[in-house]
DNA sequence: AAATAAAATGAACGGTGTTCAGTAAAACAA
DNA sequence: TTGTTTTACTGAACACCGTTCATTTTATTT
C-alpha cells in the first residue's frame, strides 16, 4: 500500500533524523554531556518522541555503535588490496590507530563503553560488529604466518597480542594517559611505539 | 591546643569514613549506581554533609584514584627483588594485569575514567602518580636495554608500547570485549597473549 | 463526516550532584 | 554559668537526567 510504505519511509527518515543529532551532538560535546532533551531541542521535538523510535537511549548507542563499526570495517577492506599479508597487517593497525585517534567518542563508543555490550547481553545477542573486525585481523595473522612471517602458530594468541596493543595506544591517548609527553609530541609518541612494536613483530615470531 | 588537634583528628576521620564507605560501594556496584547520596545512607549522614569534607564527587574520586596507584605501586615494588632485569619486566606485566583483573572498579578509576585527569586539569598539577608508575617501568627498561635484552635503545618507544600491550589485554577484558572467545577461557587467552608478547620481546629488540 | 489510529506533546516521576537556609551542638568569652 | 559565636549537620530546593504517560493533534479509515 502506498501509504504503508510512506510511513515506513517516513518512520526510517525520523529515525535517520534523530541518529543524525544525536552522532552530532556526542561527537561535538561528548555522551556525558548529551541528554535526550538535548537530541530533542536540535530536531525540534519534545522529548518523548524520540522513545517512539528507539527503545531508549541505549538502543540508540547501539545502532551508533553499529554504524561506527561499519565506518571501522571499510576502512580495514581499503588494506584488502595491499598483497603482503605482512604490509597489510601493519597497515590495518595504523589505519585502526588513525581511526581511534580521528573519532574519539566513536571509538570510546565501540571499545570502552559498557551500554553496547549490555544492550547485546539483554538481546542475547553476540558482539556481530567486534567479531567481525577480529576475524579480519585473524584472517591476515593467519596468511602472515602461511607467509613464514610469524614462526609460531597461534592465530588467536598473536591476533589479541596485536589487537591489544593498538587498543592500548589509542586508549591510553583517549583517556589522556600521555601526560608524561609534552603536548605536542603525544600522539607522535604513539605512532611511534607503534611502529616500535611493527620492528619487534617483525623479527620474532 | 588539644581542642584543635582533636578536631583535626576527628576531620580525618569523618574523611576516611566516606571514602572507606564510597569505596565499598564503587567497588560492589560500580561507579555509575554509585551515588553521593547512597555514600551518606552508608555512613547514616546527610548527602550534604559530604559535601565539608569533599569538594564534589571527582575529588572524591580522585582520592581513591590516588589510593589506588599506591597499592598498584606496591605491588610492582616487590618485583624489585628480582635480579634481572627482563624477569622483573614480564613478572610487573603480570601483577599490572593481575591488578586490573583483581580489581577492576580501581583499574577504571586509574585509567579509564576521566573524571582524574579532570581534577587535575582543574588544579593545573601533573599526573604524578601515572607518571611514577610510568618511570619504574621505564627505569626496568633501560636496565634490560643496558643488560642487552633490547637491541634498540629506545626507553620511550619500548616503554609505552609494553605498558599499551597490558593495558590494552586489561581493558578490553574489563569492557567485555572478549566474546569472541569461550566464557571460562576469556582471561586465560589474555594471559596467554601476554605469554606471547613476552616471547616476542624476548627475541628481538 | 464521524470514528479510529498514529504521532506528538510536555509534565510527572524517581533519580542525580550540589547548594543553602535553618537547626543543633561545640567552643569561646565574659 | 550564661550568652555569644562558630562549626557541624540536616534535608529540602534547585536544575538537571532518562523514561513514562495522560492528553491533544493529526492522519487514516470507514
Amino acid at each position: 500500500m502506498g501509504i504503508t510504505e510512506r510511513k515506513e519511509r517516513e518512520k526510517a527518515e525520523m529515525k535517520r533524523l534523530i541518529m543524525n543529532a544525536a552522532r552530532k551532538l556526542f561527537i561535538e560535546q561528548g555522551f556525558e554531556k548529551t541528554s535526550i532533551r538535548n537530541i530533542a531541542d536540535e530536531i525540534e521535538y519534545s522529548p518523548g518522541t524520540i522513545y517512539l523510535y528507539y527503545k531508549d537511549k541505549s538502543e540508540l548507542l547501539f545502532d551508533l555503535h553499529q554504524e561506527s563499526f561499519q565506518k571501522l570495517i571499510e576502512q580495514f577492506q581499503r588494506v584488502l588490496n595491499i598483497k603482503d599479508p605482512f604490509e597489510r597487517l601493519t597497515t590495518m593497525g595504523r589505519y585502526y590507530m588513525q581511526y581511534g585517534f580521528e573519532n574519539p567518542e566513536l571509538y570510546e563508543l565501540m571499545f570502552l563503553m559498557s551500554s553496547p555490550i549490555e544492550t547485546i547481553e539483554c538481546r542475547e545477542e553476540i558482539w556481530e560488529d567486534g567479531h567481525v573486525a577480529f576475524d579480519m585481523l585473524r584472517q591476515i595473522v593467519r596468511e602472515c604466518i602461511d607467509a613464514g612471517y610469524f614462526k609460531i602458530d597461534d592465530v588467536e594468541g598473536t591476533s589479541m597480542m596485536i589487537w591489544a596493543n593498538v587498543h592500548g595506544l589509542v586508549t591510553i591517548h583517549l583517556r589522556k594517559r600521555t601526560t608524561m609527553f609534552r603536548e605536542g609530541e603525544r600522539i607522535p609518541r604513539l605512532e611511534h611505539a607503534y611502529e616500535r612494536f611493527v620492528e619487534l613483530i617483525q623479527g620474532r615470531i
